[in-house]
RNA sequence: GGCCCGUUCGUCUAUCGGCUAGGACCUCAGGUUUUCAUCCUGGAAAGAGGGGUUCGAUUCCCCUACGGGCUACCA
């Protein structure tokens, strides 16, 4: 049984470059019938941010991805949570003591800053490994009653790993075939944390092990972490798991990763759902008007191509397609017109019952006591002028509201001649006939006065919305209802009077 | 600075040595439409540079350049 996992942390939310870190896991793991866990790493006190386990565990649900283990879930590797493992970190770190593959430190913060300075001002940088870790304060230089001593008088220390004197580290990617690190240039990590808390490299491999997870999917950040990880397997003389480095997501105008700040900065969601409830604008894909399975196949495009860009697909589909040779090696740019441009093709492919069941906005609210009997027409009418779920308010708002001005500059641009004259007729001709035939009798009253047909139903269409664009306009006729039309069309007249 | 990874249109990508380098987003032009959008047709736009290997290189190798990551008692 293939077994795979996602291993967050809960320091802020989770961030879009998490969602496809999961993602492919969740797409890998299916693909061969395995099984995603999810597991917290919670092993950083001082970065844990209240809440964000909750936002990363709704993220998740709201994309589809679901785990087949974790902290909420259970299973029989758990706790998934590294903070209620501590015990089981201790355990497997004095193995590694007693047989000389780790070692106690006592260095001070002071001195290891006093070390670091010392290097930079010979212009290179400090760091803790075998050319210099004899004349550190460790177990290693340190005699042994010396160290006991230490110990007994609960004098604060690390535990770190002895890097192997080997030159050669031999690692894998699934991705990248095999990288070689020379191990003279690798620091002696920090396993247990003076407060007695592992770090990420150790209680990560302690529990991808323990776990029994067979492949390891994550960010390309790790991958210069990755000898570190392999030496403490062979510590432990246990066989490493497979490992898949994925590529980056970049920033689109700026340089480096894509970062959490980006959103705000250029104004667009980088969060599955909203984070921090005082928002001048969405951050989160849901609230912004994505379908998951939108925010699924663009995720899957990035830096992939299981399938091709032209449709949307199911989340079975990408399942099926999934393939480790697919995936690039490169970064790339989150791009979120692409983004966008998935999501309306997603709306034009549904049916208006479906539109309706994912918008829940107070535009969609107001239209139902409104118009009770019209609101599958009305979104009918919208669908495939929508990008996102939320466009629905900027353009259905002239159905909730009669235009409260009528914009001088856009009616410089219709000027009918008689336009007083024409608007009375079209009044007329409302009153005159069921609203059903208005289209009919209204195209014959313009045949017969040879009135140019566009710039008047430009004028209407102005007098009625406020506007010169929107949905075809004998259908907004139809749902305005003639006692609204009729009401607007004087008003217009009200306006175009007060200009003479 | 050191170590590691990468590099095809502006962006996301296809190509498993034969290329007139394909698609999508964006963009531009035209068509459909009462308007706008949708939709349809078409256009512009790329294998970082230099060396090899080969009959032939975007594809394989090396160097350089550029981009990215890591370099914490963060993950």
């Amino acid at each position: 049984m293939e077994r795979f996992r996602f291993a967050p942390s809960p320091t802020g939310p989770l961030h879009i470059g998490g969602l496809r870190t999961a993602l492919f896991n969740y797409l890998f793991a299916k693909k061969n019938k395995g099984k995603v866990i999810l597991r917290i790493e919670d092993t950083d006190k001082n970065r844990y941010v209240e809440g964000s386990e909750k936002h990363i565990i709704e993220s998740l649900k709201w994309l589809n991805i679901n785990f087949d283990e974790g902290p909420k879930i259970g299973g029989k590797y758990g706790p998934y949570r590294q903070s209620e493992r501590t015990d089981l970190y201790k355990k497997y770190v004095e193995k590694l003591i007693k047989e000389g593959r780790a070692y106690y430190a006592f260095d001070t913060n002071e001195d290891l800053i006093n070390e670091r300075r010392k290097e930079e001002e010979k212009g290179s940088v400090f760091f803790y490994g075998q050319h210099n870790r004899l004349s550190l304060k460790n177990s290693l230089s340190l005699t042994e009653s010396k160290v006991s001593n230490l110990i007994k008088n609960k004098v604060p220390h690390v535990i770190r790993l002895l890097i192997s004197t080997d030159k050669n580290i031999l690692c894998n990617d699934l991705l990248r075939g095999n990288i070689n690190f020379d191990s003279t240039v690798l620091e002696d990590k920090i396993l247990i944390k003076s407060d007695g808390i592992p770090t990420y490299h150790f209680a990560n491999v302690v529990d991808d092990h323990l776990m029994r997870i067979s492949t390891v999917v994550r960010g390309e950040e790790w991958l210069s972490s990755l000898p570190i990880h392999f030496l403490i397997y062979d510590a432990f003389n246990w066989t490493p798991p497979n490992f898949l480095h994925l590529p980056l997501i970049l920033n689109p105008k700026g340089k480096g990763k894509l970062s959490k700040r980006d959103g705000d900065r250029y104004g667009f969601p980088v969060f599955g759902i909203n984070w921090n409830k005082n928002l001048s604008q969405n951050n989160g894909f849901k609230e912004a008007g994505f379908a998951p399975i939108s925010l699924i196949n663009y995720l899957s495009q990035l830096g992939g191509s299981f399938k091709n860009h032209e449709e949307i697909h199911s989340f079975n589909d990408f399942i099926e397609a999934f393939d480790v040779k697919k995936i690039s090696k490169g970064g790339s740019k989150f791009d979120y017109e692409k983004a966008k441009w998935i999501n309306s093709k997603y709306i034009q492919n549904i049916n208006v019952k479906d539109l309706l069941s994912f918008s829940n906005s107070q535009t969609k609210q107001k239209l139902e006591s409104l118009y009770p009997h019209k609101i599958n027409d009305i979104y009918k009418l919208v669908k495939d002028r929508m990008v996102l779920f939320s466009d629905d308010e900027k353009i259905l708002s002239f159905l909730i509201s009669s235009p409260t001005n009528y914009p001088i500059e856009i009616y410089e641009k219709i000027r009918l001649e008689n336009a007083v004259e024409e608007i009375t007729s079209a009044i007329n001709i409302i009153n005159k006939v069921p609203i059903s035939s208005f289209k009919d009798s209204l195209m014959h009253y313009v045949k017969e006065r040879n009135i140019k047909l566009g710039n008047f139903m430009k004028s209407l269409r102005f007098a009625l919305v406020g506007d010169l664009t929107g949905p075809d306009l004998f259908d907004i006729i139809n749902i305005l209802d003639k006692k609204e039309c009729i009401k607007r069309f004087n008003n217009y007249i009200e306006f175009l009077k007060g200009l003479s």
